[in-house]
DNA sequence: TATGAATGAGAGTTCATTCAT
DNA sequence: TATGAATGAACTCTCATTCAT
C-alpha cells in the first residue's frame, strides 16, 4: 500500500463519513416531520424521534442544537423545497397571468399532493411554538409573498399599471386562500381525489378578481 | 320577617352569589385570553392564570377541567362572539353582495380590530395544540363556513345560477384571505391603522372575484 | 297553646333534630365504609363521600375531625360490633371448648357473611394508613386478643392447667388464622357458598391444635 | 491493541456498566423499601427515595415506570426471597412432619427475623394501595398457598389419605396463622428475642391441629 | 346546623438537555 | 462521532380542609 493509496483511502473513507452523515442527518430531520406531524411538535419527544431514526437521544443533539433547531431547520428545509417548486413553475408559460395560474395549479399539485407533511408543518406544527419559530414562520411567508407580489406586479405591468400596496395586499390575500383550501382540504379533510376541481374553482375565483382588479383600476385610471 | 322575606331575601342571596360565580369565571377566562395571546399557551402557567384572576389554582381548577377545557371554552365564547357580529352583518344592507361586502368590513372592524387577542387565539394560539383543540377549531370555522357559503349561495340566486361545491370553495377561500389578511397586518405586523385601505383593497378582489365566477358560469350556460 | 304544649313541642322537635342528626351521622358513616371497601381509603375523596351521603363537605367536617376520623370512628364502631357479636357467643353452650367453637362459627357466619364490608374495612382498608390508625387497628385486635386468650385460659382450667403465655400465643396464632380464611375466601375468593364446609376444617384445626397442645402439657406435667 | 483486545475492553466495560446499572437499580429499591417501612408507603415521596439512593428524581423513572412499579418490583423480589427460602427447607429433614416443621421455623427465624422490613412490606405496606398491587399480593399468597398445600398433601400420604380441599383450607389458615404471630410479636410488639419460645408454642398448636385432623379422618375412614 | 365555593401546599411525572465513556 | 444513562427544573392537577353566609 503506497502513500496514494493511504490518501485514496483515507479520501475514500471521507467520503463515506461525510454520506453516512448526510444521511444521518436527513433521516432525523425526516423522522421528526413525520412524528411532529402524526403526534404534533408539542407530544414529540427528542427520545421518539432518536428511536424513529435508529440512533441515540444524543446523536440528536450532535446535529441540532436542540429541540426548537430542529423544527427550524425543517422549516427551512420545506421553505427551500417550496420556493425551488414554484420558482420553476413561475417560469413556465407564455404571460404573466398564465405564468401566475401555473404556480397556482403546481402549488397544489407538485406541493401540497406530494409534501403533506411539509404542508402540515408549515401550516399547522410551527404555529404558535415559540416567539423564534413564529419570526421564522413570517419570514417564510415574507418572502413567498414577495415571489407573488412581484408576479402580480408583472400582471399589472401588462395592464400597463403599477400600484405597490394593492399588489401585495392581493398577493397575502392569495396566499391566505391557498393555504386554507390546502388545510381544508387536505389537512382537516381528504378530498386529495378532487383536488383538481377544487384548484380550478380557487384559481378561476383568484384569476377574476385580479383582472376585475386590474380593470377597475385601469378604468378608474381612464377616467381620471 | 315573614316567609315571604325570608323567601326573597335568599333568593336575592343565591342570584348575588350565582353572579360572583359568573364573574369568577369571567375573570379566569379574561386572564387566560389575555396570558394565552402574549406568552403563547404553552408557556403559560395554570399558577399565572389564576394570580392574572386574582384566585388560587384550585379556583381554576373548579371552573374548568384543566388546561385544554380553559382554551376550549375561550374557543366557544369567541366562536359565539364573532357568529353573533357577521350574523347582524350578513342582515344589513339591501342586495345580497351588499350584505356580503357588509360582512366583510365588519369582520375588519369590528371583529379583527375591536377584540386582536380573540383573533389571535383562533388564529394562532389554538393551532396545533391537540387533537379536540383541532376539532374545536374545526368545527368553529365549518359553521362560519357555513354561513358564508349560504350568503354566496344567495348572490348566486340573484344571477340565477346554483353550484353549491363552487360555492362552498370559494367561501374556503374567502374565509382564508380574510385570515391570513388579518395575520398579516394585525399579527405579524401592526398595521390597524391602515386597516381602512387594506379591507378596501381586499374586498374589492373579493367582489371581482365572485362576480368573474359568476359571470362565467352564467355565460357558459348561455352557451350551451 | 299552653306553656306545656310550648315545651312538649320544643321538646319533639329537639327530639327529631337529634334523630335526624343522628341519621345523618350514620349515612355519612355508612358512605363512607361502602366507598373506602369499593374505591380504596386512598382513593375515596371527601366530595364522593358527602355527594353518597347526599350532604354537602362541610356538613361532614361538622360530624367528622377530619378523614382519619372518619375511619377511626369507622372501626370502633365495627370493633363494638364484632365484640358483641362475639361476646354473646362466647357465653353460649356448655363447655368451654364448646363455646369456643360456637365463637369461631359465629365470627365466620354472624360477622364476616353479615358484614363484609366491615370485614375488608378491618382486614384491608384500615392497614398502613397512618400511625394513628395502625394503633387503633392494634388496640381492636388486642382486646379481641385478650377475650379469646381468656377463653383459651378458660378450656385450660378444665385440663387443670394454665399457661398464660402459651395461651395468648395460641390466641394470636388462631386470630390470625380466622382473619386468613376469611380475607381468602370472602375478599379474594368469593366462596360464601362454601363457607360452611370451609368453617367446619378451619375448626376442627383449631380444636385439634388445641386439645393436643393441652394434652401434652398435661402429660409434660404429668410426666414430671 | 488487537481486535481480541478491542473485544475484550469493550466486552468489560460494557460488562462493567452493566453492573452499575444493576447496582442503581438495587440501590433504588433498598431505598424504597426502607422508607416505605419507615414512613408508609403512601407517605413516601419519589424525591425522598432518589435522595435516599443518591441519584436524580429522574433516575427513578428511568428505571421504574412509576411508583406504584416500584412497589410491585419490590414485593416481587420479596416473593422471590421467601420462596427460596421456603424451599430449602421444604427439602431439609427426614418426615414430611419434619420437613414441615423445619418450613415454619425457617419462616421466623431466617425470613421474619432476618429480613423484617420484607415482612412489612409484604403484610403491612402493600395492603389496599392500589387493586394492582392487592392482585399481586394475592398472587404471591396463592404461590406460597400451594406450595404449602403440596406439603400438607405430603403429610397426608403418610397418613394414606388425600383431601385436597382440606389441605388448601388448612394452609390458608396455617399461612394466617404464621402472618400473623410475625405480626403481632415482630411489628406490633419487639419480641424478636423471644421469638423461639413464641415459635415453639406456635409450631406445636400447628403439628397439633394437623395430627388431629389427619387422625379423625383416618378414624373417620376405618370406621366406615 | 348546613352549605359549597375557595384555598394552596404538595406530589407524581415528564422530558429537554448534558456528558462521561 | 455516537451513545444512553443521568439529571432536575418545571408543571399540571389533586384534594383535604376552611369559612363566610
Amino acid at each position: 500500500m503506497d502513500r496514494q493509496d493511504l490518501l485514496q483511502g483515507s479520501t475514500l473513507t471521507a467520503q463515506r463519513r461525510q454520506r453516512e452523515k448526510e444521511q444521518r442527518y436527513q433521516s432525523i430531520l425526516q423522522a421528526a416531520q413525520h412524528l411532529f406531524c402524526e403526534r404534533g411538535y408539542p407530544n414529540t419527544k427528542i427520545q421518539d424521534i432518536a428511536k424513529a431514526a435508529e440512533v441515540a437521544v444524543g446523536t440528536v443533539y450532535f446535529y441540532f442544537r436542540n429541540k426548537e433547531d430542529l423544527l427550524l431547520q425543517l422549516m427551512d428545509a420545506i421553505a427551500l423545497n417550496i420556493r425551488s417548486i414554484l420558482g420553476q413553475a413561475f417560469q413556465s408559460g407564455k404571460t404573466p397571468i398564465e405564468r401566475f395560474e401555473n404556480a397556482g395549479r403546481t402549488f397544489f399539485q407538485e406541493f401540497c399532493l406530494a409534501h403533506p407533511y411539509q404542508l402540515i408543518i408549515l401550516l399547522r406544527e410551527s404555529v404558535g411554538i415559540t416567539p423564534e419559530v413564529e419570526a421564522r414562520r413570517r419570514s417564510i411567508f415574507e418572502r413567498l409573498n414577495q415571489d407573488v407580489t412581484s408576479a402580480i406586479q408583472e400582471v399589472m405591468g401588462e395592464f400597463g399599471i403599477s400600484n405597490g400596496f394593492a399588489a401585495e395586499v392581493i398577493s397575502v390575500a392569495i396566499g391566505g386562500m391557498m393555504e386554507k383550501v390546502a388545510y381544508q382540504y387536505l389537512i382537516w379533510q381528504d378530498r386529495s381525489s378532487e383536488m383538481d376541481t377544487i384548484t380550478k374553482e380557487a384559481l378561476a375565483f383568484i384569476r377574476g378578481g385580479l383582472l376585475s382588479v386590474l380593470n377597475n383600476i385601469t378604468q378608474a385610471e381612464a377616467g381620471r
